[in-house]
DNA sequence: GCCACTCGTGTAT
DNA sequence: ATACACGAGTGGC
């Protein structure tokens, strides 16, 4: 089977506006998952942040981000679909994403999406495939900003020499979750 | 390995 | 509005 096919899995995001974030419903909880504990927060159009640690640190985040919500810990149905994400090797699953970021977040993130399981790419790659060859810098932070974790796959992005570049929850979680993708890839 | 270059963003003026 | 410092980077040396 060729390399390339398992890739439609193309989320779709709607952009969050920050002004209309004052008492927007936001649930949340802790599940386990392949890499630890997650929390997995979500309004009614989507997935909004996906984080890895401890609780209470997870909690802090998600609270410092929208500070005009009041999130309620919850389970909900599209909490299970993301769960399922993070370790389907053949997901034709996609989820709705609902993300606040600026233009160019934006559009670093989408070229992410493109990025099959189990295939890298570059923060020099990103940079020209969305028209801004010399942003390389700029697309690494970015990328940094990503704020549902692996559902947009910052973690298939490393260095243009080949050294694994940075992340935010520690490079060991990134090799890990590299080595789980390529050893996964042609099952 | 060290350094200049580059550019989007947050923070301060 | 404008200035400045800071990155999950890169290429030249």
């Amino acid at each position: 089977m060729p390399k390339h096919e398992t890739n439609k899995a193309h989320h779709q995001i709607s952009r969050m506006i920050p002004e209309k974030e004052t008492g927007i419903a936001i649930r949340y909880n802790i599940y386990e998952s392949l890499f630890g504990e997650t929390l997995i927060a979500s309004t009614d159009k989507g997935i909004c942040f996906l984080s890895f640690g401890e609780k209470k640190m997870m909690e802090e985040e998600l609270k410092q981000r929208f500070p005009g919500a009041d999130p309620v810990e919850e389970k909900a149905e599209i909490h299970s679909t993301a769960l399922s994400l993070l370790s389907g090797s053949d997901s034709n699953l996609s989820i709705p994403l609902h993300i606040k970021g600026t233009d160019f977040q934006l559009k670093v993130w989408d070229e992410l999406l493109l990025i099959p399981f189990g295939h890298k790419s570059s923060y020099k790659q990103i940079a020209e495939n969305i028209g801004k060859p010399k942003a390389v810098r700029a697309v690494g932070s970015a990328v940094g900003k990503n704020p549902v974790s692996c559902l947009i796959p910052c973690h298939r992005v490393i260095r243009s020499d080949n050294a694994l570049g940075g992340y935010h929850w520690g490079p060991e979680l990134k090799e890990r979750m590299l080595q789980y993708e390529s050893k996964n890839n042609f099952l």
